[in-house]
DNA sequence: GAATCCCCTTACCGGTTGGTAGGGACGTTG
DNA sequence: CAACGTCCCTACCAACCGGTAAGGGGATTC
């Protein structure tokens, strides 16, 4: 009986998939590691063999989301207008795969902890994806004349908004019903493209 | 020497007063009741005094908050037209006073920790906020056909730009610094106002 | 078959967590 | 002056935190 790979990197990967799933739910204080080698039947001393601190564990959590985020570029309609294709990128992070929101709440955490959490090595993982919004706006017509600023703010005013949908839906759900949540997603996604249509036309001027 | 008030009203006053401004900063796993406490001079047990356990403080921290949104019906222009009185006080929440921000890191909190937490007593803070707003919304001209999930979407959309912006700002204050942050901010507010003027003028159809 | 490496275990560490018990300083009230 | 309530203290608790030390089972390698 041969397996197909060494099961120990399966092992490895099903423990940041286990983190990612648990800090995102709970934020770092909020989830021990004993709690996460718990859910998958093991000690917390397994997930030390293979991450050493807890803090690197969850810096590869990050690192995972930024790898993808950097990978989105490619994902979206390789071919099309840069403005299309931000458009396109932000319609999909709205779509409530369990691993997107996950990645929403993530980021969300990570903006709200970074600045008590900053001297973690290399905690910068939110940078080059902001800049690659940033070029994918200034290369739409009419907004290659914006300052930084004003593409920067311009992409605040977006993610804000999708991120801001995608970690709520949830409190929303509970509040309001599942029926009426979906109902809420879906004129949401609409909106959404609408919105983003509007704010590339309307230009930086504004 | 009369004092005015008791001072035990004013340090319990101060007490939710740092509360809240460390768990705005760290969340509520992330502060322990003795660093609350030992940020005013007093011990732990001071503390668990006046509120017996740290998740009854948070709560009234909580509280606070809830009261202060549904008074700010009140608080901006309140004579104006609905659809001006939504777009002064979501331009006013954008407003750095340290207070404002401490509240939007609180409410985004919250919302990412809710479900984890949401046995807790009195968890629903944020309905009847949620639920004026919508009630303004519906009062601007052209939207009062609008469904429920019509407008809840739209406040959604428009919150979320509002709340991230709080939120991110210090993150992006670390990441570009402070004088592009300040010039990112003040095009911010301006296309905000545009923002809220456009979904106005749109309608729910959108 | 001995040595080695990988993966994960039990046992343990010092430090911190939220919370309890009890007492003392102080002002108010009878 | 005695009784009492408020406010905050020291002392203490069990439970849990992240992390270290050491070793065992099992496959791989020589």
């Amino acid at each position: 009986m041969v397996p197909a790979f060494k099961t120990s990197a399966s092992t490895r990967d099903r423990m940041i998939e286990e983190a990612r799933a648990l800090f995102a739910e709970r934020g770092f204080y909020g989830v021990s590691i004993a709690q996460i080698a718990a859910e998958l039947g093991l000690t917390k001393q397994a997930l030390l063999h293979h991450f050493g601190t807890k803090e690197q564990l969850y810096g590869l959590v990050l690192e995972q989301i930024a790898g993808e985020l950097a990978g989105l570029k490619e994902d979206v309609e390789p071919g099309a207008a840069p403005a299309r294709r931000l458009q396109g990128w932000l319609v999909a992070m709205i779509s409530d795969t369990p691993q997107r929101i996950e990645r929403s709440r993530l980021l969300m955490r990570e903006i709200l902890d970074n600045q008590v959490r900053a001297e973690r090595a290399g905690s910068w993982y939110l940078k080059p994806f902001l800049d690659e919004l940033v070029t994918m706006l200034r290369d739409a017509p009419g907004w290659s004349v914006a300052s930084d600023a004003q593409l920067r703010a311009t992409v605040v005013q977006l993610l804000g908004a999708v991120n801001y949908h995608a970690v709520s839906g949830p409190t929303f759900r509970g509040i309001f019903g599942a029926e009426s949540a979906q109902a809420m997603n879906d004129i949401f996604a609409a909106r959404l493209r609408h919105m983003v249509r509007a704010v590339l036309a309307a230009g930086p001027g504004v």
